[in-house]
RNA sequence: UGGGGGAUCGUCUAGCGGUAGGACGCCGGCCUUUGGAGCCGGCUACCUAGGUUCGAUUCCUAGUCCCCCAGCCA
């Protein structure tokens, strides 16, 4: 049982009864295992954080960071190198246990020579499609290959010439010797190499046989002694191939293979290829663009490691197939973020005000605090005036009955300043447009002073129009709809996106102590939402984007808007 | 109609024979110098049918539904 988040994960009491016995001489090395063909999502996180997080109370426990480098043309140094940042940047370690399942390729060839020794794997000469033919189907047993039965000595001298370079691509494949009527498809001789004349990003032109996935995994992890070897559920009916690869090798080590449910997340595009696909046609600006669920749209969106962790840790680790909402990831991202970010006063559609009775020229600084629930986070001043400007929605001529705020003739209290009331309206005469409010303020109303007690319907944020800082800020939704990933590979995009992913704001005012920010900043915009400093950001320009909003303000403040 | 897995609130999950718990979400209230946050309360679940048992979410039997597998991808 889990302590703290009841959240489960029986791979972890698995691993607590493994140490318990005494197996694997109550060692515990788990691996995180990707191909570098990609960059990291969300879902991959839930892995990382599961195989990292067994290890991490375990005396002499390690959990190694493999590169399944074995297919030379989709793999990309750029990949390595993302995938190393993110698991960093989540927080975590692999020591000096780095490795690539392409520093294995002399080992693994090796112990496929071994095999044919072994009379348990032949050089298959069939090609591709009668391969499939000879496979059978779910239904109906395969039936052997015509070459299955050549002697050792004949498969020896094929699969040396296969490495050397004499064939190529597809003219000849090493099997495993299995069992072609096997109800498991995946016994039923499954490819052990294939001649890929390619250079791969490692090896370079060294190698034009590669070992496939199924051979290649259970032997590195043999190879790394790794005592537990988590995947996703999809691998469940290869782990009798597993079994079988590391029984065949003879490795002194045996590894475990568990399997778990990968995570999917409502509204979120998980699947590599796709997100690949988006990439590579431009429709998103890039692998970290924040509508995306990868590891770098989620930071750059302003998500935090600690949020992502608890998040992991909280859906739990089991075996049934679930989608997780995406309001739960956003709550984990609002109560990190809650405690640590700066609250600041922001106005997204400016509308200008003119308090007629406050002297012209003035200016005062009022004290703000950074954070209401951390005094250790301290105050700050913000330069009050004659002119504001308040939020657009925070106005309305002819208010509905739930609308609490400005409106003409009624009182709001600005925060950290005074009430004030609106006594006129300026429109444009052309367009009818609200272009200018006139409000007068009440001096002894001021924030904090003894006689300020007097109570207000509503409390609206405003900064200074002499103050204030232009900013873009981006609000994003997740780009595609649930479902995508069940969508075929030739169905057009363009039907699948969300219009409302992406929203610019280009005239958002934001107080003076925002210049300079740096880059990746987190804050909570009063009544806005929870923004981030974009890490495009420059010296000279401030993108703000929005990581979350604010759990139901949107809703309320939008049902509280007169709905004609 | 081959094989492998899985079914508990709307969602993610506890439970391993003894009043079905938590979290998200939703609804309501309180509080508040923002309607946020916080606090309090409420909401809804054991796939079905038999059986075993004093008692089954839990054990047995038979079904039902869902997911995965026929790449020289991983």
């Amino acid at each position: 049982m889990t302590e703290g988040t009841g959240a489960s994960n029986f791979i972890r009491d698995i691993v607590a009864a493994d140490r318990a016995a005494g197996k694997h001489g109550g060692r515990v090395v788990t691996r995180f295992p990707p191909e570098p063909n990609g960059y990291l999502h969300i879902g991959h996180a839930k892995s990382i954080c599961l195989n990292f997080g067994l290890v991490q109370d375990v005396p002499g426990g390690i959990c190694h960071l493999r590169f399944d480098d074995t297919n030379p043309t989709t793999e990309d140094p750029e990949y390595v190198r993302s995938i190393q940042d993110d698991v960093r940047w989540l927080g975590f370690d692999w020591k000096d246990k780095l490795f690539f399942a392409s520093d294995y390729f002399e080992q693994l060839y090796e112990f496929a020579e071994g095999m044919i020794r072994k009379g348990v794997a032949y050089v298959d000469s069939l090609t591709a499609e009668e391969i499939r033919l000879y496979r059978g189907t779910l239904t109906e047993p395969g039936k052997n290959s015509p070459y299955r039965d050549r002697s050792i000595g004949e498969n020896l001298d094929l699969f040396r010439r296969m490495r050397a370079g004499e064939f190529p691509d597809g003219a000849q494949v090493l099997r495993a010797k299995i069992d072609m009527a096997s109800p498991n498809i995946n016994l039923r001789d499954p490819v052990l190499y294939r001649i890929r004349h390619a250079a791969h990003y490692r090896t370079g032109a060294a190698w034009c046989i590669y070992p496939a996935y199924d051979y290649a995994h259970p032997l590195s992890d043999a190879i790394e002694g790794i005592t537990h070897s988590i995947c996703t559920l999809e691998f469940e009916d290869h782990r009798p191939l597993y079994d079988w690869i590391v029984e065949q090798a003879g490795t002194p080590h045996r590894p475990q293979q568990i399997e778990f449910a990968r995570l999917n997340i409502s509204f979120a595009v998980m699947s590599k290829r796709k997100l690949l696909e988006l990439v590579e046609k431009k429709l998103v600006a890039g692998w970290d663009d924040p509508r995306l669920p990868t590891i770098k749209g989620l930071r750059r969106r302003g998500y935090t490691p600690e949020a992502i962790r608890a998040f992991c840790e909280h859906i739990g680790v089991a075996k049934r197939d679930a989608v997780v909402e995406m309001q739960l990831l956003e709550h984990f991202i609002r109560e990190d973020l809650n405690k640590r970010s700066l609250r600041v006063m922001a106005v997204l559609k400016p509308l200008k005000i003119v308090i007629d009775n406050y002297p012209e020229g003035s200016v005062e600084e009022l004290v703000a605090v950074n954070n209401p629930e951390n005094a250790s986070a301290g105050t700050r001043t913000i330069p009050f005036a004659r002119t504001l400007y308040i939020e657009r929605d925070d106005f309305l001529e002819d208010p509905p009955k739930q609308f609490f705020r400005l409106a003409p003739g009624r009182e709001v209290r600005l925060r950290y300043a005074y009430i004030i009331k609106c006594v006129g309206v300026t429109k444009d005469p052309r367009t009818g447009d609200i272009t200018e409010l006139h409000c007068t303020y009440d001096p002894a109303t001021k924030s904090g002073a003894a006689e300020a007690q007097r109570k207000v319907k509503a409390t609206i944020h405003w900064v200074s129009t002499a103050h204030a800082i232009e900013a873009e800020v981006r609000l994003y939704n997740p780009l595609l709809i649930a479902d995508l990933a069940k969508i075929p590979a030739d169905h057009d995009w363009t039907t699948y996106l969300n219009p409302q992913s992406l929203e610019r704001i280009t005239g958002c005012q934001v107080e003076p102590s925002l210049k300079g920010t740096a880059p990746g900043t987190r804050f909570q915009f009063e009544r806005l939402g929870y923004f981030c400093t974009d890490l495009s950001s420059t010296a000279d320009q401030m993108v703000f984007n929005r990581t979350v909003s604010l759990k139901d303000a949107w809703a309320k403040i939008e049902k509280a808007k007169p709905s004609r």
